[in-house]
DNA sequence: GCTTGACCTGTGTCCAAGACACAGGTGTAG
DNA sequence: CTACACCTGTGTCTTGGACACAGGTCAAGC
């Protein structure tokens, strides 16, 4: 298979491919004729739990340990389960910056809302960022 | 001043203050006879503005932009609130993506802890990953 | 057979926002 | 004067692809 063939069922885009194969997840066999990489029905395999993998939030120097545990013939279950649990609290913390972080803009957007554009001053660059309280709206 | 002073009443570290000197939002001299970056009030000035920017989610490139505007003695809010508006929805993007991987996450290590590990066979990597379900535990 | 044009390919580079490694400089306590 | 802790600039590395580019492939048309 091509690339692009081995893409097309699966959801995911060729530039996305490429980079598994470079990275060695995926290890096709370069053509003599064309110079083309040729996947076989493994790699077809490997990408499609990659992807399944991806979208549950392990990273694909994660997803590299699993597999190389894997090829091995052992269970990467609990290798697996304790990766997760790390990545979950990863997630949890990116959760709550993100939320914190909207919360933050959005009161800055409404109390910037009666606020009038200034010319910025030797000590002031934007009073509505120089100016905004991140507490405010708290109380 | 020197980077670790400047850096020290601000919260921040030195690299970041270096990485910020690179992409040209402080511009230290540098010292004839130590080849240490000085920094001045400005910059100290600049650093304060730039931190409390990064907070709100502008992204550095966004402050570059806002204080090339202010150096030219225009009001740079106009173009304050146009940008934070976008950077809101980029933001809203990441929390409803962030959201929906931590559900995904939580709710495939409840459903793990009934099933046992198993060692791969020739289809199936890791049956934890390859088996689970992502709209399980909808209905 | 030949050519045109659409699509496909691999390789190389680029992105954000710093973190980290490293070799050397500085300053001070003894 | 030396030992040692800390500080400095420069250069490279990180993630997970996206994008640019020059060239190759393939089917349609003449």
């Amino acid at each position: 298979m091509k690339v692009s063939e081995l893409v097309k069922e699966m959801k995911t885009t060729p530039d996305t491919v490429r980079y598994y194969t470079r990275v060695g997840l995926l290890s096709p066999v370069k053509s003599e004729t064309n110079g083309y990489k040729h996947y076989g029905v493994d790699d077809q395999h490997r990408l499609r739990f990659i992807l399944s993998a991806r979208k549950l939030g392990f990273s694909v120097n994660d997803i590299d340990q699993i597999l190389t545990e894997a090829a091995k013939g052992k269970t990467a279950c609990p290798l697996v389960r304790v990766i997760l649990e790390k990545r979950l609290e990863e997630t949890e913390e990116v959760f709550q910056q993100t939320l914190a972080l909207r919360i933050r803009m959005k009161s800055a957007i409404g109390e910037w809302q009666t606020k009038p554009n200034k010319a910025p001053t030797g000590h002031m660059i934007c009073h509505l960022i120089e100016g905004f309280n991140a507490s405010s709206g708290k109380e």
